[in-house]
DNA sequence: AGAATAGTGTCTTTAAGACAATATGGC
DNA sequence: GCCATATTGTCTTAAAGACACTATTCT
């Protein structure tokens, strides 16, 4: 068939004839709570992989959905309730095996949320969740090939941790430079200098001083506030490994 | 429906019930030549966009291609008849708008080739192709959104090449160090200190010595090749942008 | 006063930048 | 020997690590 324009071939164009895959968003939605890093489950009440743990996710809805992210958000809102978390796509996994009804692509995104912020605003769920610690996630017969997803927005989080102030995102608003390195800690499963810690948000202007401080216990902690547009910015160097001891 | 078993439900499922999307692949593959980062682009001969240049790409074949990598590496094949480039899945970008046809996702890669490679294995074409300069395919009127792919494929690798040795990938296996360093000189644009490039690469043991020397004109040059097994390998810090003279 | 946590001073270390000096081979 | 290009020496600089010290509040 010859077209003569673009609007000629597209009237005579029709979708139904070629194949096309299976399209879904998963979702590696982060927290921290109870000293260890957290991520969202939900059991599968549906076949396929019915009752196994699986990343929250699922089709893009063509006729709703305006784009991928719109679709990560939406799924992201549906299980936390919250509207502005921190949301990056970490990459795309396709084959003609991963899921049993055919060729599929799923587009992988992670999110870092502040737990007591889930807290407040969670609702009832259709398909039952639970926040699971990431050591114990990779112990599960997680459904298709979740547990390679999962650890492909680890490895991303990790990463980053070593690079940027992307953990912020995991505090409330305002926050102690003590508990912002903590969460450091927890991600990177090391121990950081505080003096270099406090230096390195301190002297790239990654954080700011508030006027209000935090009282709990013993002496009273400034609170800070990040300071940054986005979350691009990369420090100079990443963080180390702690050095050998000789 | 009730379904009793993942078989069950199998054997009604019906792809055609749903909705799916477009899925297509496009490559930014890259070389150096002229002193010029250069991106191969091809002429559409087929509505949509016919008659622009755009990324080689297309659609990934259910049939055939197992998974998204190996669509990418089909395509790259094609286009320059090289078998083991550098090849890396840069994002996906996916909605409604992007392509006529309906709602469509692509998931971009890019590659690194050798010059001198790409012309040994040249095949004929059916269709046009051209390597053009970053600087002039930006200013083209790129069909679909490549231009925005194009971006992002470019800024992924300068990103890289101010922390890893991917661009290795776009020199012959043998090289010399002058050499590397004037294809990182052409992707960073901008002039890098001779005595910290060498030692970079050497002490981190990236490249490592062959028993070769390269004789081209004035004192041969010590030819090496690259020493580490993947590209996954990250330097402990960035190139910096030059300092300030004062 | 003592304990605990917040915050600072300052020396060392690592790896990059700057730039001058030396080495080698063709002519 | 001269020139061009390759290669090295070495001082400076930026930012991280180590670790001891001071400050503030509660009990």
């Amino acid at each position: 068939m010859i077209f003569t324009s673009e609007k000629d071939f597209l009237s005579n164009y029709n979708k139904k004839d070629y194949e096309s895959p299976l399209l879904t968003v998963d979702m590696a939605i982060f927290s921290v709570d109870a000293g260890q890093l957290q991520v969202l489950l939900i059991k599968r009440s549906n076949y396929p992989q019915k009752d196994k743990w699986a990343l929250p996710g699922g089709f893009v809805n063509l006729s709703h959905d305006p784009d991928l992210m719109a679709s990560a958000h939406r799924k992201l809102v549906e299980k936390t309730g919250i509207q502005s978390p921190y949301l990056e796509q970490v990459a795309s996994i396709g084959n003609a095996t991963r899921d049993p009804r055919g060729w599929s692509v799923t587009v992988l995104y992670f999110a870092l949320i502040d737990f007591k912020e889930f807290q407040k605003n969670a609702t009832e769920q259709t398909e039952y969740s639970e926040w699971i610690s990431i050591s114990e996630a990779k112990t599960l017969d997680l459904a298709f090939d979740h547990l390679q997803l999962l650890n492909l927005a680890v490895e991303r989080l990790t990463n980053k941790t070593r690079y940027t102030a992307l953990p912020v995102s995991l505090m409330p608003k305002l926050f102690t430079l003590t508990e912002l390195q903590q969460i450091y800690e927890i991600i990177l499963g090391q121990r950081l200098e505080k003096k270099s810690f406090r230096r390195r948000m301190l002297e790239a202007g990654a954080v700011e001083e508030t006027d209000q401080s935090k009282i709990a216990g013993k002496r009273p902690a400034q609170l800070y506030k990040y300071a940054l547009e986005n979350y691009d910015f990369h420090f100079p160097r990443t963080l180390e490994y702690p050095r050998e001891n000789h």
